[in-house]
RNA sequence: GCUCCCUUCGUCUAGUGGUCCAGGACACCGCCCUCUCAAGGCGGGAACACGAGUUCGAACCUCGUAGGGAGCGCCA
């Protein structure tokens, strides 16, 4: 039986980093058993979805790469099939008409709680055979056995086992006729053939009474493999008045998708020792049933890290793309300057995400702005500034061919010539080009700078470090 | 309140009864390299929540305590 994995978001909001995470290991647990990966959009919420959340969570997906093989399905495109099984097992008396109204629920949900027992519904239609009525207020509930146990091997958690007395009879079927979350889940991954049902951990309480159904719908029960959840840096639980952002909000500070999902792997899964691993490392080691059991914080910080060990390590042409999209948003016109791979060359050790080699960049795609004072006052009041600046420009006119290795020889004799070291010749230069003290090595950032544009800039210099 | 789940350095984790006075990575600190900044190299501090038990032997097994989390919806 080939294995078949589903990611079944709700459509209330962006995908974030928690259901990235989600999204991902059902991927892997996919791909590396040759399986089936399948997108479900579960909708029933009627209050709460909209289309733009499914849209941010188609655009998430697709970002980060992780391709579905089925899907995406709509919950609510299927309300004929869940309306249809409903009614078969009302036939064969697995589930029954209820007719309280939301606040007589309510009332015995307070009463539970006042008497220190957990809130269940008291079962007051299981067996009264009230004839059907129609009613605001009916609803369907499903009837759950009254004793005995259930038991699953989850494969992260290991065996759980649950008391039905513990279980109550749960709404399948609301009174305005959609059918809740419990029951659609079920139907849809029996539906869809889904054999491994990876989700956040969050969903092992709802794991029993969803077995139940499947058994009442003498369905294969599928296995399960709950994963602990992604915390916020400080510990507290990620939503969305806390800490929690879309995906796409990394591409926008600059990470590489990939980047993110060797982040997101490392956070509760690995593999001995190793840190950095390509997607195809992923599928191929993966293991869902070698996850940790316990809940992670997440940790922008070693995410940076990884992020700048693949713009250090990616070939410049798969790093483009990305750096051109973030020239441009940061206002950059990238067919007017060097051209961008010698800049990711340049920039890749210093930059750690793209949005920051963006803004290092800046310097030779606009004309030179102003300068760093304290820069000025070090580096070119010198008494040797001058000179220095002055050897550099004719040794640089005289290249005849503008090269990164040319560049460096000019600036090497012209700092033999004046009779000193690299550091009195690159540091006023260093001024000279970018106004600053900081930039890559000297040579580089002269050669982005282009011949015009360098000339130009050291004989202003000149004049600022005379007056 | 009840049920279920979780607990190794600040953080992510390795570890499945002896090879662990606990290994790696991020972060931090120091040194080296050096045209600045980085990157890199080398080194450093830093953890088995607690208590009982099982065993010749426990980070690993059992039980309890504490702390944390999830659920108990006509949300998903």
């Amino acid at each position: 039986m080939t294995v078949r994995t589903r990611f079944a978001p709700s459509p209330t909001g962006f995908l974030h980093i928690g259901g990235a995470r989600t999204a991902l290991f059902c991927w892997l647990e996919a791909r590396q058993r040759g399986g089936e990966f399948i997108l479900r959009i579960e909708d029933t919420d009627r209050e709460r979805s909209t289309r733009e959340a499914v849209q941010a969570i188609l655009d998430g997906m697709s970002w980060l790469g992780l391709e579905h093989d089925e899907g995406p399905f709509y919950q609510t495109l299927r309300l004929d099939r869940y309306r249809q099984v409903a009614e078969d097992l009302l036939k064969a008396g697995k589930a029954y008409y209820a007719y309280e109204t939301k606040d007589e629920i309510e009332a015995m949900r307070a009463e539970a709680l006042a008497n220190k027992q957990k809130p269940r519904y008291n079962g007051y239609y299981r067996d009264r055979n009230e004839p059907f009525r129609d009613d605001p207020n009916r609803v369907i509930r499903f009837r759950n056995p009254e004793s005995g146990t259930v038991v699953f091997d989850d494969k992260v958690k290991g065996r759980i086992e649950w008391s039905n007395q513990e279980l109550d009879d749960l709404v399948i079927f609301r009174s305005d006729g959609f059918p809740t979350y419990n029951f659609a889940v079920v139907v849809d991954d029996i539906d869809m053939r889904i054999t491994d049902v990876v989700r956040g951990d969050d969903h092992v309480n709802n794991t029993p009474r969803q077995i139940n159904i499947y058994h009442a719908l003498g369905a294969q029960v599928p296995t399960f493999a709950h994963l602990p959840m992604i915390l916020g840096a400080d510990g507290q639980k990620l939503s969305k008045r806390h800490g929690a952002v879309s995906v796409m909000q990394y591409r926008d500070d600059g990470f590489l998708p990939h980047a993110v999902l060797n982040y997101l792997v490392r956070l509760g899964w690995s593999h001995g020792d190793q840190e950095i691993f390509s997607r195809a490392q992923m599928v191929e080691l993966f293991d869902v049933g070698h996850v940790n059991r316990a809940a992670a914080r997440f940790d922008t910080e070693k995410l940076t890290w990884l992020n700048q060990q693949y713009l250090k390590n990616d070939e410049p042409q798969d790093i483009l793309p990305h750096l051109l999209w973030h020239l441009r948003a940061a206002g950059l016109d990238p067919a007017h300057g060097p051209d961008p791979v010698d800049v990711i060359v340049a920039l890749r050790e210093r930059a750690t995400t793209l949005k920051d080699m963006a803004e290092k960049a800046r310097t030779w795609y606009e004309p030179l702005q102003a300068y760093d004072e304290a820069a000025v006052a070090k580096h070119l009041k010198t008494p040797t500034a001058i000179p220095a600046l002055q050897a550099v420009h004719a040794k640089l006119a005289d290249l005849r061919e503008w090269t990164p290795a040319n560049v460096h020889q000019a600036i090497a004799a012209a700092a033999e010539a004046i009779g000193e070291g690299m550091g009195k010749v690159a540091q006023p230069l260093r001024v000279a080009i970018t106004g600053t003290q900081v930039s890559p090595s000297i040579d580089h950032t002269v050669y982005l700078a282009g011949r015009e544009q360098a000339l130009g800039r050291i004989d202003a210099a000149i004049g600022k470090a005379g007056g």
